[in-house]
Parts: structure tokens; sequence; C-alpha cells
DNA sequence: CAAATCACCAAAAACGTTTTTGAATGGAGC
DNA sequence: GCTCCATTCAAAAACGTTTTTGGTGATTTG
């Protein structure tokens, strides 16, 4: 056999004799040999690998979120042989960082992450080296391949829910307001209010940093005087600080005052009272996203945007209003 | 400038003008230029990259688990230059083939992974082809590098603990046997209740499968004719389904029924009853496993194994025996 | 002044593939 | 016997680095 026949027999070249070519691959198996890495993506200039730059976690929790989309987003890559890898960056910085070095070294064909802002210098950079990627999450800019929930009908819906339920002092502790999804949200609660005649009280919001829990910020928002009977938070992790920090002020979530959360953890229908908050198919999102990246790297050039839809999963710590 | 000047200075080299390396330095960084890296892994035949491989969440639930390691593992690797790679294995099978794949193609220098079994095929193909790598957990070869928790002691001492709370009906749900980690956690288990007198009932150890939950294991149980009045789990999942088994039983945790879990997730505290569990240093784990493998990388031959302690966070979840 | 040292250079080899090129072989069809 | 086709071949180029080799010229040292 000679090299050439071997190599393209390996990566399913059509003018090989079928019989050769399972000769080949039985004896390749035998004695192990994969093509290397290295030496295969010098010479084709593709890594067949998409990355994926996780966030850190927020606060001291384990952010649950973005995992869920593992199984779809590889499940999309693998249908064309692409490889998922994962890294961690601890900040926004670093997440920048590692997109220069990914794109700079060619260590990847396309890269994926979350946690957009606005005005978002990763997309920037990546767009102006026409370097493949896909976010979880929009910006400013709409000329880029995006995907994402719908986080202004979230919060609208969520704060609706609880107008109807009779509540008309209704707070929200929102995620950082820098990531374009918390302004969304916070804006659907807004124009929820105003809609239902609720005069706007700035007392009522409140920004939870990645470094604070729901519980203290919701302290402070009581502090300075603020007496909501109902919150919108922005994730079920606030939402879960905000259940202590009302007992601790003598106030029982799902009985006499409500909890709204988002994203649905895992543990959401195990806490007291368990969590009502909005889910989304993460398998699906995972499944667009790679799907949209497999479609960029096979050349497609107009951008794409997908929502993908929230429901409500209504459980006990939404109530009426007491004084309803 | 030459193009061995270039590289010598840009790698670190000694013979090389302080001056000349500077000057290099920033018309790299002026010019966006950095060393392809497959050309550099080809070259060199090092990657300077270590995967870790994780496997997919128990049940429907992320493993937060290993999710804390990540920290840690990345400081200690950074400080060598070492890139840290995470990969998603969907089951053992999985795991298997990715690591064939990874050490067959080059793609790293060395490999991370838990759940190891007694008898553990992946290690096996490790240790035959030489290849760096550390566990999470033991096996039962002893010449092969691992971290690992001390669940024997965790096992015994939740049992001891419990017994001392009065309790003489200990059950305990374990995570799957095949598990090295589950199998020290059961016989710490054991040993506590024969020190104590306490006659072994096998009616009272219950074995949860990945795509089980321990609301239905507990009910089985029950079922059985089983009626422990404490009950130790091997994860706080487990944990959190016998919670509310148990409640669905007529039984309130923390009041007449205890529960003791293990891993400490980031929302145990916000249970109710909070959860006692036992935690420990998970960036102490990472770290310890990355010097590890950087030690191993460095050329070390004889195999190393350290425990990292766990402890004991007492919340509400266990208490007195009603009838004690 | 000769020798040694320093900082750099140019050229080439090597890493392990993939892909191209042009040719060889054997069998089928005319 | 001739052409045509399918299959295979050998050889070489290319991918972008790193590393080695054998230098050159300038400066310092003895």
């Amino acid at each position: 056999m000679s090299v050439s026949t071997v190599s393209r027999a390996l990566n399913g070249y059509s003018d090989v004799n079928p019989q050769t070519r399972s000769k080949i691959e039985a004896t390749a198996r035998e004695i192990g040999y994969t093509a290397n890495y290295a030496a295969s993506v010098l010479r084709r200039q593709r890594t067949r690998t998409v990355t994926y730059i996780a966030s850190k976690p927020w606060t001291k929790f384990v952010d649950p979120f973005h995992l869920g989309l593992f199984d779809g987003l590889e499940a999309a890559l693998q249908v064309e042989g692409y490889d998922l890898h994962v890294v961690m960056a601890r900040d926004f910085d670093g997440e920048m960082k590692i997109i220069q070095r990914l794109v700079e070294m060619g260590r990847c064909d396309g890269v994926i992450f979350g946690r957009t802002r606005p005005f978002d210098e990763r997309i920037d950079y990546l767009m102006e080296r026409e370097f493949p990627f896909v976010t979880l999450g929009r910006t400013h800019r709409n000329d880029h391949d995006w995907v994402d929930r719908d986080h202004y009908r979230i919060g609208n819906a969520a704060t609706r829910r609880l107008i109807e339920l009779g509540h008309s002092r209704i707070a929200t502790l929102s995620t950082p307001l820098c990531y374009t999804f918390s302004e969304a949200a916070v804006k659907g609660y807004r124009d929820a209010l105003r809609d239902a005649g609720i005069a706007h009280d700035p007392a009522m919001e409140a920004e939870c940093s990645p470094s604070q829990t729901g519980e203290e910020v919701f302290g402070d928002m009581l502090a300075r005087g603020a007496k909501p009977t109902a919150v919108f938070c922005g994730n079920d992790i606030i939402a879960t600080g905000v259940i202590s920090g009302a007992r601790r002020h003598g106030l029982e979530p799902g009985r006499d005052f409500a909890v709204i959360g988002c994203d649905d953890v895992p543990l959401a229908t195990y806490l007291r009272p368990a969590l009502t908050t909005f889910a989304q198919d993460l398998d699906a999102v995972g499944r667009t996203m790679g799907q949209m990246i497999l479609s960029r790297l096979d050349g497609r050039r107009e951008s794409e945007g997908t929502v993908i839809e929230s429901f409500l999963i209504a459980r006990e710590s939404d109530c009426p209003a007491a004084d309803a």
C-alpha cells in the first residue's frame, strides 16, 4: 500500500476500491493507527474543533445553565465530525484573551460563548477577522449569528402573572445589567407594570452583581424602604437567596410573598417552596447553536438569529397577594 | 531579523539580546503574530494541553461536583503554561473512546478523569502506553497517580453521627456500586454499624443507579418493608430525593427523620431542611491534580496518591431519633 | 595582536500528514 | 490489437514551526 492510497482510503475519497479500503481500515485498527492531529491540522488548515468558552460560575454557585447545552451542541457537531472543547474563563477580560489566543494560534474553527453585552468587544474582534462564531445572547449589532432566549418576554410574563395574582408592589432583582439579556428582562418587567398602570418605582429595582447574593441585595432593598409583596428574579440562584432573605424578614414565600425565578435549575423543584420559574429546552438551544456554526463553517455568509422559547413552570413560590 | 532569532526570542532562549527580544515581542504584538499551534505541536511533539474528561451528569441533574475542581486545576496548570481542555463523555464507553482518540491522535499531553472503578480499563489502557494521567478516585491498582476523598471515612463518620443521635434503624442509599468510592462509603457505613453492635440488614442498603432518583429508590426500600429513621446518602442529589420521598410517606426530615448527604452542592444550604452533608476543598483537589500531572509530565516515574480531607457541614436535615 | 565571546545570521532538516501530479498496471469493451 | 477505465503507485510539495549547524562580524579579553 502506498502512503497516498492509505490516506485516501482513510479519508473517504472515492477512487479507492471498497475492498482495499476495508483492508486498510482493518489494518489501521489492528496496529492502532490514527492520523496525528497536529500534522493533519497543519496540512488541512482545519481543526475540526469548535470551542465553547464557559464563563466563571455565578458567585460561589455553579452556574448550571450552560451545562445543559452541551448535550445538544455536541450531538449537532458530531454529525459533521467536529469535536467540542470547553475552556473556562474567569472573567470578561479572560474571555477576550482566550478568544484572541484561540484565533491567533488557529486552535479551532469556531467559537461559542454567552453572556453577551450590548457593545461586545469579543464580537467586534471576531467579526473583524471573519472568524466563525455563535453567541448565546444578542448584542446591538445584528449582523452576527446568535441564539437567545426571550428575556423580554420572560420578564414581562412573570410580572404580568404577579399582577394577575393581585400584586401591585412588585420588585425585580436582576442579573448584572451589563448583559444584554438582563436589560431585556428589566424592560419586560417595566412594560408590564406600565401596561397595568402601576407607577414605576426605582426602589423596586435592584441589580445583583456577581459577587452578591440575592439575600444581601434583597435585604438592602428592604433597608432602603421598599415593601414588595412579590419579586421577579433574574435567575433561580437570586430567587433562592430572596426566599431566604424574605423569611429572615418574617415573610413566607409562597404564602404571603411571591417569588418567580428564571432558568429552572435542577434543584428548583426540591426547594421549599418549590420554585416557580421559566425553563427552556436547553438541548434545543445547544442543537441550534451547533447547526448554526456548522452552516457557517460550511460557507454561509448571511447572519442568522434564533429565539428559543421559554415556558413557565408554575410551582409553589408564587402566590396571590395577601391584600387581594 | 532572521527566522531563527525570532523563534528563539519568542520562546525564551538565552542567547538573544534582551533589547532585541523586547523589540521582537513588540513587533509580534503589533502585527498580531502568535505561533501556529498545530505547527508548533508537530515540531515539538508536545501539546502543552491537559484534557479533563467530564462524565455525563448524574441522572437529569447536573453533576456540580467536578466543576469546583476547574479553578484550582487550571490555576496549577497555568503556572507551567499548560492549557486545560474539557471534553464531555456520555457514558463509560464514551470515556474510553475519547481517551483512545486523545492518545492516538496526540491531542494532549495528559488526561484527568474521575469515577474510577476497581478494575478500570481506562487505567489499564493508559498505563500500558505510559501516557500521563491523574484520576479522581482510586482503583485496585495502586501504581498510578490519583487524588481522592476518603469516602470510607465519610460513610463511617456519617453513620456514627446518626448512631450518636440515637438512631438504630439507619439506611444508606449509595451511588452506583461500580465506582470505587461508592464501595468505600458503604463499607464505612457497615463498619460503623458493626462497631456499634447493630446487626447488618441488607434491606437497609440500596443502590441508586444513574437513571433513578433518590425518591424512587427510597420508596422501593419502604415498600420492601424497611423502616429506617435515618439515611446516609451517597450524594446530595440522592439526599434531596430522599427528603421528598420521606415527606410523601409522612416523615418530616430534620424533625423525626434524619438525612445526611455528601458533596455540599451549592444549593444544599437553601434546601428545607438545610442539608447536613460532607464538603471538601474542591480548589485543593483541583490544584493537587494539576501539580501531580505537571510533575509527571516533568519526568516523575513513581506513582503518587493523595487523600483530600472532607469535613461535615452540620445543618438541619439530621436530627435525634424520635424514639431516643 | 590573537583569542575568546557575544549576538546574530542563513540554510536546512524535521515533525506527520494531505494532496497533487504524472505514470503504471490490468482488465473490459470494441 | 487498440482504446478506455478503474485502481493503484511513487514522488514531491506543502502546511508553519523549532532546532541544529556552521557560520559572520563586532566587541571584549588576555
